[in-house]
DNA sequence: ACAATGTACAACCGAATGGTTGTATATTGG
DNA sequence: CCAATATACAACCATTCGGTTGTACATTGT
């Protein structure tokens, strides 16, 4: 497994658990799952510049949870659940590697250990 | 539903996206999920000093990822197996969301969304 | 007893964050 | 054409972050 791969993967990693981070950020992520809102309509919502929230926006954007769509002077972000998943995937990886812990004990103390949940 | 709890709810949240928002702590995450492991054992694998490790160690600890266990002069952390799940289990409420079966979002729109995927 | 080990924490530093205001640039409606 | 709207972005500011070194303290091994 090359370097270079792994190295993209943790950087983005980096960028979407940062965006995640953010109750402003997350909050806004749920609202364009449900469908597309513009940046301004976005920033009504919030009790903040409306340049705070585009730089949530745009915080989101780099990640990848959020995509943007121009449509006349409107800018209407969606989120992308692809990358919402991946962002799942690497948790359930973490999941992974502790089952691994649970059959190395039960191989080395020889307690059968029941590997669901 | 009480915005007390939501709040805690969201101060937890912010606590293990941050601490998972780093590569160093990720990697740490991962080493006592397979086990117990010093605070002096992790940082003697990182290119860093045992301070900033310490550091780290003690993000994951507050985010709750991390349990601390004394064992006399050491110190033996280990992953928590049910905070990564309520990590996880935000991320599936959130695809949840874009499948429209959360309601959840309290103020605002009831915009159609496509239930399929 | 005492030197070595393991941990915690304070103080400091440069860089990044999350917010602000202000300015510039498109696009639209009348 | 012109004013209003929607967005982007720069500059600035206080705070947090990720790292450092240094100090203090408890536990251990000899």
């Amino acid at each position: 497994m090359d370097n270079e791969a792994n190295q993209q993967a943790e950087d983005a990693a980096d960028a979407m658990f940062h965006a995640l981070a953010d109750r402003t950020r997350r909050d806004i992520l749920r609202r364009v799952l449900t469908g597309e809102h513009s940046v301004s309509t976005l920033a009504a919502s919030y009790d903040m510049s409306f340049a705070a929230v585009q730089k949530h926006v745009a915080v989101l954007e780099r990640s990848g949870l959020l995509v943007k769509r121009r449509s006349g002077r409107e800018q209407l972000a969606s989120g992308d659940l692809e990358a919402v998943r991946s962002v799942r995937s690497m948790l359930l990886e973490l999941e992974d590697i502790w089952r691994g812990r649970i059959s190395r004990i039960d191989e080395l103390i020889g307690m059968p250990v029941d590997p669901n949940t």
